[in-house]
RNA sequence: GGCGGGUUGGCGGAGAGGUUACGCAGCGGAUUGCAAAUCCGUGAAGACCGGUUCGAUUCCGGUACCCGCCUCCA
């Protein structure tokens, strides 16, 4: 199976040749710890899970590391522990315990590895050093600065110039930066900000260090696939390069980058800075699954901004249904081949999501579970919602009955009665099915025992 | 101002230089006492203007509009 991937940095569709094919290496940026995931952070962890289990069903389920990081050293967490009169860690600890609850809920996978930059403060300060002897970086005022002219390259991944930056720039200007562009490694903290002892002085790292130093620690200086919002490219990404390649000349950092476009909310980019995102928690919380966010998410290509909106729930959660439905039961085959290859080409998981349509049509259950699977849809985990809790033996009785007075009430020509059951009978929330061998039955979300028993 | 992405049928949303995307909704039919469910069939598209080509919605150029990044952000 070849997989091919748009990569960022060479705006070009290509084959992927893993490093080492049974230790393929995936970087994700994950989020910073401070409060509950919006619905805008939910879409790359649900599309690169997606990656991680399509690399995992090519290569081998060993044979793929994941590491997705928590920032959980940054002044919004500050500031929120001083709003709050809580410890940091106290904070972190609990929206990671969030972070997990609901993407779990997404039916997203553990990556591998989900380090905390406050475990790897010590690399980080090695690397800035590591910055400062080769050249590109220098100490002032008690901040660590990377040069950015000290790396001819700077730029290249999100095709600017630093000239070109600068000219219409809004860039914070500090009396001690050589280069309006120059971004901090390292910077001071007073009392009450958490610091760390450095050969600068006590203070804390600058954002995109930490990426820098655990994607090395942990994946090497060289390695697969390096992923993240569109909205990182520049800065983050760009920085990442800058700190990564100069500590580690003889490597190539990422190979491919891949960038998720934007999730929107009646047409804008949903963030927290406009205020327009709601939670994953508020929509679980609202009934709506986590299995139809997921495929809602998953339905449009990744690389291509998406608006969610109720109806595509809905949809969704039909869709959903007919699946679950026609794959009760039903033990998974190996994969679909169509499938595969679609989902291949750049991840095009809308196309795969025909593919499954395709199937469910062609009543290949099996291989409709299979590939539903790669997608992270259909999974036994995750199905409760669009199973109703068996009915009991009282209910049934009753549904039994008044089935068998609606057959009555036609026999006998009584078509007001029978309207009036099966009209009844759904807005009780019971799906009456009439077949050839008779009439099935079975109970839709919202079932209410109360308006049955006024049918009789 | 600089850089990047987009514009597809009623809605959502893909691929491919020439043949049905697909889903939902609609319409017609089968079935039904009437429905529901199911099955069969079906209409409907590619912002605008040029160019390349035997042929473009698909490639190239321009125009318009939309969005993102350039400041924390997935």
């Amino acid at each position: 199976m070849t997989i091919r991937l748009h990569n960022t940095k060479t705006r070009t569709k290509e084959v992927f040749k893993p490093i080492d094919p049974s230790n393929v290496r995936m970087y994700v940026c994950g989020p910073t710890v401070y409060d509950r995931a919006h619905l805008g952070n939910a879409r790359p962890v649900v599309v690169f899970d997606t990656l991680f289990r399509l690399l995992r069903e090519v290569y081998g389920t060993g044979c793929v590391t994941y590491a997705r990081n928590f920032t959980d050293v940054d002044d919004k967490i500050n500031d929120r522990a001083a709003a709050t009169g809580r410890t940091i860690r106290d904070i972190t600890d609990e929206t990671i315990g969030w972070y997990h609850a609901d993407m779990d809920a997404l039916g997203a996978l553990r990556p591998t590895h989900e380090p905390r930059a406050t475990d790897f403060i010590g690399q980080m300060i090695d690397m800035i050093g590591t910055l400062i002897e080769r050249g590109h970086a220098y100490a002032a005022e008690g901040h660590v600065m990377f040069e950015v002219r000290s790396f001819a390259e700077y730029g290249a991944l999100s095709g600017r110039s630093v000239d070109d930056m600068i000219a219409g720039a809004r860039v914070e200007v500090a009396p001690f930066k050589r280069d309006p562009m120059d971004f901090v490694l390292w910077k001071p903290s007073d009392a009450v900000q958490p610091g760390w002892d450095s050969p600068w002085g006590r203070g804390r790292p600058g954002w995109h260090i930490e990426c820098s130093a655990m994607s090395y620690e942990l994946l090497g200086a060289a390695f697969d696939i390096h992923a993240g919002g569109i909205d990182l490219q520049f800065p983050h990404h760009e920085n990442e390069i800058a700190q990564s390649c100069c500590s580690h000349p003889e490597a190539g950092f990422a190979n491919i980058w891949l960038h998720n476009e934007m999730l929107m909310v009646e047409g804008r980019k949903m963030s927290k800075s406009l205020g327009n995102f709601f939670t994953v928690r508020d929509l679980l919380d609202k009934g709506v699954p986590g299995e139809v966010v997921r495929f809602v998410l998953l339905s449009t290509h990744y690389a291509r901004p998406m608006d969610w909106t109720a109806e595509k729930a809905e949809q969704a959660s039909a869709t959903l249904r007919k699946w679950r439905a026609l794959a009760e039961g039903v033990e998974p085959s190996a994969p679909d081949a169509t499938f595969l290859s679609v989902l291949s080409d750049d991840l095009n998981t809308a196309g795969a999501i025909a593919e499954l349509h395709r199937l469910a049509a062609a009543g290949d259950a099996a291989g409709l579970v299979a590939s539903a699977r790669i997608l992270g849809l259909l999974l036994p985990d995750l199905g409760d919602w669009a199973t109703v809790a068996g009915p009991d033996a009282e209910v049934s009785a009753l549904i039994e009955a008044l089935l068998e007075a609606r057959t009555e009430a036609r026999k006998a020509r009584d078509f007001a009665r029978a309207d009036a059951l099966r009209d009844g009978f759904a807005a009780a929330g019971v799906v009456v099915k009439d077949t050839a061998t008779g009439a099935e039955w079975s109970l839709a979300p919202g079932f209410d025992a109360e308006k049955l028993k006024a049918l009789v």
